[in-house]
DNA sequence: TCTTTCTTTCAAATATTTTTGAAACTTCGA
DNA sequence: TCGAAGTTTCAAAAATATTTGAAAGAAAGA
């Protein structure tokens, strides 16, 4: 396969796969694009490359640095901003677990927590049922986020060598 | 708070959460209703409930018992379907996991694997970064994909304590 | 077989999300 | 201060995704 075709290829698929992860489809294709690109790329090649408007661009390339995974670059005698991706895929991964465990698990547990009484008679069935539902939930919430964390701080050999261990 | 309004909010927000991960509106709401619920619900007292059509409902009820959360109840002495969730967030939680990583994992790395090998100089640096961002996701997606099957095999407690252990 | 009750389907309508592109804004050197 | 080069904004347009509801289909009892 010729290096341009892959490369579309990949674009294509990691768009498409963001898209099922609350990440929309352009913003995955930069991200793609950036990845697989030896040299940081100015606005305008990103666009030219996936024929997206500048208006486009210039905010999914904003969220992408709004969630840390891409860098904008100052090279110098050019006036132009470039941008480049962390190539580290564990580094990445990292990253996106972090932001999304702030956005989303975390206000998640708060609303539990507001949830989990109710008024009325805890022998009801119908009471019963959804503080249960509540404290399983957030019981589960809370070790998720807990294991979130340590994953978030661990080195990727010392973690994956462990875990391989443990499992084995 | 009261009962009918805490319920409610819960199915709100888990609608809410649920559409950053690639499920729509309605399914995860249907599924809120449902792990709340002391009792199984017809379809009809679900489109009561959500305030949705019937379409709707018939739709998204099939496609939570493709995903496995929902069950089927027949009911003695009545005609009507009625429907059920898991309670339990643990499996609740693996079944999810399960189903996305056939869905999307899988056949992410069967593409990655079409991938790494371009033609060209492998010297040359841009068909370098490409094959070895394609190399470095590749090996994280292996790795993920072990963690999870172990995760999906794994005890609640067992996973959990081990894992907590391990980090201390 | 016929009727009733319930379920499924799907084309059209609605709602939501994303994209465009032109205008406003910013930065910087002359 | 001015003008050129680049960036950001945002209302309107386009694209996508979801929802509706009526019609068709299935199942079961009389």
């Amino acid at each position: 396969m010729k290096l341009a075709e892959a490369k579309q290829q990949f674009i294509a698929s990691w768009g498409a796969f963001g898209s099922h992860w609350g990440i929309n489809r352009t913003m995955a294709q930069i991200h793609a694009l950036l990845l697989v690109s030896a040299d940081p790329l100015s606005a305008d090649e990103i666009m030219e490359q996936l024929e997206i408007s500048r208006g486009n661009a210039n905010m999914n390339i904003r969220e992408l640095i709004n969630w840390g995974l891409v860098d904008r670059i100052l090279m110098q005698g050019e006036r132009r901003e470039f941008f480049t991706a962390d190539k580290d895929i564990w580094r990445v991964a990292k990253q996106i677990v972090k932001e999304r465990k702030k956005r989303e698990l975390e206000p998640m547990i708060k609303l539990l927590d507001q949830l989990t009484d109710v008024e009325g008679d805890k022998k009801d069935k119908d009471v019963k049922a959804f503080t249960d539902t509540m404290q399983n939930i957030k019981k589960f919430g809370l070790q998720a986020d807990k294991t979130l964390d340590m994953m978030i701080k661990a080195e990727e050999n010392w973690f994956l060598t462990n875990l391989m261990k443990l499992f084995k």
